[in-house]
Order: C-alpha cells, then structure tokens, then sequence
DNA sequence: TTCTATCTACGAAAGATATCGTACATTAAG
DNA sequence: CTTAATGTACGATATCTTTCGTAGATAGAA
C-alpha cells in the first residue's frame, strides 16, 4: 500500500527539516532555527507543532531529561519520494520524464551537475537491456 | 516577481484539472467527472469552490447562458512550473539535480523518454558556454 | 533560600479550506 | 398551468492547521 504516506503539513515539514539536517533537537534549537527565516514564529508555537507530530508519530522524544529531545521517526527519502509520485501523478499525467524536462529547463543547473545526472541516465540504460 | 505565482488549493487543483483536459465546461460537468473519482462529492460543493475559484481569478466565467461556462483562466504549465520550484525548495533544498536524480531513479523510464533527456542535457550544456 | 529564566502541557482562538443546506429562479415535461 | 428537475447564490458549519497565552514545574544564579 502507498497510500498510507505519511503527509506532514507545511509546518511540521519545516520542522522534519531542521530534525533532518541538525539530527536529534531540543524545541529551543529547533525554533532558533525556523527564526532565521521567520523571526516571528513563536517558542510555544514549535513546542506545540513538535507535540502534536509526537502524537502523529513523525518524530519521536527522549523525555528522560527536561529538555526533550526530538528526532524524526520518517525518512526523508520517503517523503521526498511520496511528494514526487504524487506530483508526476497529478500534474504530469505520471510522466515522470515531463517533469523532469521541466525541472531542467527551469533552473541552472551547474555543468557538474548535469555530468552525474547524465552519469545516471547511461547507468539506467545499462541496466535496462 | 516570482511570489505571486497562483497557488490552487488541492481541491482547486482538481477542479483546474477537469478544466486544463476538457476545456470550458459547466459545474454539472465538472462535478460528473469529479464523481469518478470521488463519488461523495456533492454538487454544490463543486459549485461553491468554482464561486471561489472566480473571485480568485483562477478561471473566469460566460455567464450568458443559464448554465455558466467555465474557463481555466491560468496556464497549466505555470502552475507546474511553481509546484516544481516549490517542491525543490521545500523538500530539495534549492537542488534541483537532486529531484531529477530522485524522479529518474523511481520510475522506469523508456530509453526513448531517457534519450530525450538527454538531448536536452546537450542542449543546455551548449547554452551554458 | 529566593528570584529569574526556561521548560512542558494544554486550552483556546485565529485562519484557511472544504462541505453542504436552503432559498430562490428558470427551464422542460406532463 | 403545475410540477419536477436543474441552475445559481450564499450563509453556516465542519475540519484542519497554525498560533499563542497561561499555568505550573524545575534548574541555576544571586
């Protein structure tokens, strides 16, 4: 089944990134970091946000010390990949390859990098036969 | 600018779906075609958000006729274009190499769709120079 | 010890989205 | 002409998400 992808909410997706970038985080270090983008959020506010996410399941605590330390329970390729499936199906009729030439023709993407993606394309094609 | 890119609602998006595939339509045909899918769905609901969708500028409406025609008044390819900027910078952050490694890696994608890619990759690479 | 800073818990409110019921107009069928 | 079907308009409600205020516990400094 794919359907129980688990699909966190704008919010507690900036907060699955933090947990996934920093690893295992109190609430304070967590909120210190989201205020570098958006001064304005709240130190409760992400107490709460990460409470509830407890209670989903999408990250887990320590609670032995006072400061409870949270870590992501979710992969992120998991929900990198869950976003991409749904995204080719819903907007790109599930061609994958149509999302993937728009992707290119959007943005620059350095010389370097178009070597490893053509790396993985040749990669793919071996395979294939 | 790039921030007012328009960004429907899931239950919106639907509805543009509908729209982008069939061309102007009426309430009674979106909600037909929403049906096969969702068979819950009641009419007015579909009515309702359309009303919204109006005010929003997100389809435009001939309401010469008793049963008013509906229009998608914004470009699919926009909309794709901001879904894939937004993804990239929200679960990505910023890569897009990293996306298209992720997309291509997921789906079997034909040596046909592969090649096209590639050809593409050239493409850019001369541009770059 | 006493005061201040910092922590968790949690209810409540604000906002956004989605859903539907009801009123009323108009068309089409009998 | 009357009735049933179908249309729009729109307020009310339900639900989900995000935000914050306040209460009470605890640790550390003075």
């Amino acid at each position: 089944m794919l359907s129980n992808l688990p699909k966190p909410t704008d919010a507690e997706l900036e907060i699955l990134q933090v947990l996934w970038q920093k690893g295992p985080s109190t609430v304070r270090e967590v909120n210190d970091i989201i205020k570098l983008t958006r001064p304005e959020v709240g130190y409760t506010t992400t107490l709460k946000l990460m409470q509830i996410m407890t209670e989903k399941a999408l990250v887990s605590r320590d609670t032995s010390q006072r400061q409870h330390i949270y870590e992501a329970s979710i992969d992120e390729t998991m929900v990198q990949d869950g976003m991409v499936r749904n995204m080719v199906d819903r907007f790109f009729q599930g061609s994958t390859k149509d999302l993937i030439m728009l992707a290119l023709g959007q943005e620059n993407t350095s010389s370097k990098e178009l070597e490893e993606i053509r790396k993985m394309i040749n990669k793919i094609e071996k395979e294939q036969k």
